[in-house]
DNA sequence: CTTGCTTTTTTGTCCTAGACAAACACGATG
DNA sequence: CATCGTGTTTGTCTAGGACAAAAAAGCAAG
């Protein structure tokens, strides 16, 4: 197993650095150093792909390469929290709730997970349900993973059992003639959906008519399926990893691209820190998402 | 709408050729030929991005790119079917029905596919439900993609209503105590999930203890979750779009990452044309799938 | 006519190294 | 304390050259 070396393709695919970016680090800050092979092309260790993946981890979060790069390898797990801070201490309430169907994914056992999480959406309602535990649980999970506590595979596994069980759920609701037509997805590069999901139900259960399209959709097939599906609002989400330097560009080009009465919804922790713009109706929370959707019925009545 | 133009990481996200195959294609076909902006950077027009888009489209079906783009722009649609022409032939038999669950997609009828697949599902049961509705339907959709007669985002809504009909169907399923613990999961970069699903609703069916990772591992994580979940065999998928040259050493770096006695197990139309290796066991069909975990079974018995 | 081997063409990826602009951090001024 | 420069950090783009792997074409032998 240790014999294993990436080349430069396999490090940019398993971390998501460009492999620009890896051969400019290279030469600014002399990390990392890859071994060469008899064509002068990089070998990088499984070892140096690891800290590459943990400083890219800690770069979502917020930190500068250029320090991350400084620090040895021993200290960076400790760098975990920083704008987790804040949040964290408002929401401890129901913690212990929480922290049980956490460890039940870190000890990795699926089925006790979703049966406690089925049990939970019966008691509590869909509504509730997505506001008060898959959210938390969510944020939670992220937090635990930011900090080192969770493995990546275990964020999936969380990942994957939870987006089951929401659209499970969204299947069971009538497809709702009344409000406006939403479509729900996601650019090319961005992979993430669950919070598009939790929207999904959220909007779902308002009686809007929620037309899903997965995720990574070319921009101008979004154009195309908009206008295919007749659809009143556009619904993106962009997770914390997108880079943020091509968000608005992004939203500009799409909003040039979809007819004018199109509506287009942004949301995601990706776009926290993006500046506001006429391009697209930035949405931070799912209560902004249900103001946002009561808010356009009353303009539309 | 026509002011919209793309510079080369757009492009890159939106049609799936690197920046690298961009620049060289121009630099040696003459096309595309992106205008500049201010600082000398390529700005592609959207008319040449679908064409780009198209032609990608063509040469995942096996056509060479210089060919294609020596072909004028409105000859492309012509070139669809080849290697589809073989496999149509013998699955003419109940075309029928599946063309109508094909007409409620090209209608944009959400509700209605959904009801028209659970109908089948009920009627068919889960096993032949997958063999005979799903797989040839993904197929179906596949070549009408292919020739143009669907749209991306036709191709999108299916993927998406269908992957939600299985996941639903798996949830109903006991968790199987008696087979191997199989993980489902793909390498970053592989976002198609369909296949993977439809494997793992016949396992589940079978009695196997089936993990779902969800898309995109990177390989170390593959592993590590390999080792928590104790799994005996990781099932990994590639569709058609994935480059078919990284695929050999993909396997060979996941084979040394994994535990010996860990059995890799890859299908999907990916690895249709990738050599056969000891690193990992290919996959092809359906039932070939079925048949290597009974193979598997009498090997542990 | 087909099968298998060798050569040529096609094609993608990697390389170096420089330029520049956008984002950020810091300090000064209102 | 907030707002506005200014310097530093950082990512992305550009250029063309080199090379190897894959596909096609040519050719030989069964």
């Amino acid at each position: 197993m240790n014999t294993a070396t990436f080349n430069i393709a396999a490090v940019e695919r398993d971390t998501g650095l460009s492999k620009d970016v890896l051969r400019m680090w290279e030469r600014r800050y002399g990390f990392p150093v890859p071994s060469r092979d008899s064509n002068g092309e990089r070998c990088y260790p499984a070892e140096q792909v690891d800290r590459l993946r943990q400083i890219k981890r800690l770069m979502d979060l917020g930190h500068r390469p250029g320090k991350l790069i400084a620090t040895p390898p021993e200290e960076l797990g400790g760098l975990a929290s920083r704008r987790s801070t804040s949040a964290t201490v408002d929401m401890a309430a129901d913690d212990g709730e929480l922290s049980e169907l956490l460890a039940l994914i870190k000890q990795h056992d699926a089925a006790a997970y979703q049966q406690a999480m089925q049990q939970r959406l019966a008691r509590q309602g869909l509504q509730r349900f997505v506001q008060d535990t898959v959210a938390p649980l969510t944020r939670q999970v992220g937090e635990k993973w930011e900090d080192g506590s969770f493995e990546v595979f275990e964020e999936h596994l969380y990942t994957e059992l939870t987006k089951r069980l929401l659209r499970q759920a969204i299947a069971t609701l009538p497809g709702g003639p009344r409000g406006p037509r939403v479509l729900f997805t996601s650019v090319p590069e961005e992979a993430h959906v669950l919070g598009l999901l939790m929207v999904e139900a959220l909007f779902a259960l308002e009686g809007a008519e929620c037309i899903p399209l997965g995720t990574q959709m070319p921009l101008l097939e979004i154009g195309r399926a908009a206008a295919a599906h007749q659809a009143e609002i556009v619904a993106l989400s962009f997770s914390g990893a997108f880079p943020q330097r091509q968000i608005p560009g992004l939203l500009h080009q799409l909003r040039l691209i979809l007819p004018e009465k199109t509506a287009l919804w942004v949301g995601g922790s990706g776009v926290a820190r993006v500046p506001r713009s006429s391009d697209a109706e930035l949405i931070t929370t799912l209560d902004d998402a249900l103001a946002a959707l009561t808010t356009w019925r009353l303009q539309h009545a």
